[in-house]
This record gives structure tokens, C-alpha cells and sequence, in this order.
DNA sequence: GAGTTATTGTTGATAACTCAAGTATTAGTC
DNA sequence: GACTAATACTTGAGTTATCAACAATAACTC
């Protein structure tokens, strides 16, 4: 029994943690947290193509954020910007056939990253974990 | 049943979105979050003083990161800066009165934030991902 | 005790974000 | 259908962090 916000600084100091190691792994497939961040979420999308906005609220950064995010992944063609018939201001984000092939690839860096921090873990643990973060969500 | 890496991709989500909370309910004292995390370890540590480099390790920051956080709130006289006379290498750090006093204030707004965060669980659930998030750590 | 190595901290350059303001376009109202 | 309001996005300016390189000091080794 400990005082609410004792947990919140404890899930902050994780996720520092967390990031640093999962974002090395990353590093060596030449790509940022951000970046596989956002090949993921347009890999589930239907065509694998997001808006631009949506892509903020999914990986929860601001619009310009994601502008400034985007820019350099498009000159080298991990993504590729789409236009909408329907509404002339969104401008639609694609994922390239080479930005798949460099996300599966850092999928598997990443999945093992995650195994290796979920180690300590057995999986009734995991998915109480797992359960509790959806919740407060 | 899911991926490890799902897991960890919504543990980063709800991390960036629970700092965005909490920050906002700090810069209402004038103080962000990284400044509350400094402010917080120093009231925890005897003398209310801790060298930079431990201070970093608390709060997941690098040793520059931390140079830079202390300076402004140096000058506005949070914290102070003390010498070691063990080891000319170390420069210590003292929360001051009057940072003390903002952390006071500021731990009422943090508390409150943190409960809000934690309304959707019971007790035991809290206790719980405390335990979770604890054996990570 | 001289020479090497490790530790602590700062600085310059850079990266990755934010917010506020601006542009363009669409939707809603009368 | 003209006016206003809302939405999607970009840009300029500022903030907060990083890393690599450095300086100062301490600790280790012979």
C-alpha cells in the first residue's frame, strides 16, 4: 500500500527505462521509437494509409509533431504522401513497400526486445499487466 | 493473450499521455515534470542533497540533462549548489527552503492527478500494478 | 609517487518535440 | 449562396533532451 502518485513516478521512471532500450534496438535497423511508432500504426491501417492527424492521436503526438516526423521519412520513401478526392486538407500518409520491409524487420528487434523485458514475467503476469494499462487508456 | 510488443507499445502510449496530465497540473506551480522528479528526490535524500549523477540515475536523465534542468532552477534558487570537500569532483545539490515550500504545493496538485489517473482501479488493482511495475524496475 | 584509468560534471552541436499563429479547405447556418 | 465556424496541416520560435568531446579530480597499479 503506497500513495497513487509514488506509482505514476515509478511508471514514469519505466518507461524512461524501457524506451531507451527499445529505441537502441531500433537504432540499428536506422529508425527512431517515433518512426516504427508510426510504420506500425499505418501497417493495421486499411491500405495502409492513415490520415495525418490520425496518426498523432494513435501514437500520441501533436500535429506538427507528426509533420515534422514524416518529412524526413518521405524523402527516403518509407512512406509516401497520398492525397484525399473528398477533403483537399487532409493529406493521406501510405507505408511504402520499403518502409514494410524495414518495420518487419525491426519487428522482430522489437518483439525481442519486448520478450527480454517482459522476461521476468510469466504470462498470467503479463496479461494482468497488459490488462491493467488497457484499462486506463 | 498478445504480443509482448503490444504490451509495451501501450505502456508508451498511456506513458505520453499520463505525462501530459500530470505536466499540465504542474505548470500551474511553475514547475515541470522533470523539475517536480528533482525537487522530489532531493526531499527524500538526507540533508536533502544528492550529487548530479545520482540524481540523474533517479530520474532516468542523462548527466548533461541534469546540468542543464538544475541551472534555471538554480538561479531561481530551488535548489543550491554545494561543494563536497571529500571530492572536488562532485558538485552537490540542496533542495532550498523555498523549494521545498513549491514542492509542498506542487505534491497536492501531483497527488490529486495521480489519484484522478488512478480512479478506474480498486485498491487492489493499484496494488497490483504497483507490484508489476516494481519487479520491472 | 608517476602514470594510467575511471569518475564527475560541463559545453557545443544537434535532434525531437511543443505551442501559437497562419493557410487552405470544408461544413454548418441563415 | 454568403458568413461564420471548425478541421487539417504547416511553419517559426522556443524548450528540453541527447551524445561526443572535454576538463578536472580521484583512484588504482607498479
Amino acid at each position: 500500500m503506497q500513495k497513487n502518485s509514488e506509482l505514476i513516478i515509478s511508471l514514469a521512471l519505466l518507461q524512461t527505462q524501457l524506451l531507451k532500450r527499445v529505441d537502441n534496438q531500433l537504432n540499428m535497423h536506422g529508425i527512431s521509437f517515433s518512426e516504427f511508432m508510426v510504420m506500425y500504426h499505418l501497417n493495421r491501417a486499411p491500405e495502409k494509409t492513415m490520415r495525418r492527424i490520425d496518426l498523432a492521436e494513435s501514437i500520441g503526438l501533436s500535429a506538427s509533431g507528426v509533420t515534422r516526423l514524416l518529412n524526413p521519412m518521405e524523402k527516403i520513401k518509407l512512406v509516401q504522401k497520398e492525397l484525399n478526392p473528398r477533403d483537399a486538407r487532409v493529406s493521406l500518409v501510405k507505408l511504402s513497400g520499403a518502409g514494410e520491409q524495414i518495420l518487419n524487420d525491426a519487428m522482430i528487434s522489437f518483439d525481442q526486445s519486448a520478450d527480454l523485458i517482459l522476461k521476468p514475467f510469466n504470462p498470467k503476469q503479463t496479461d494482468k499487466l497488459s490488462e491493467l494499462i488497457k484499462a486506463l487508456l
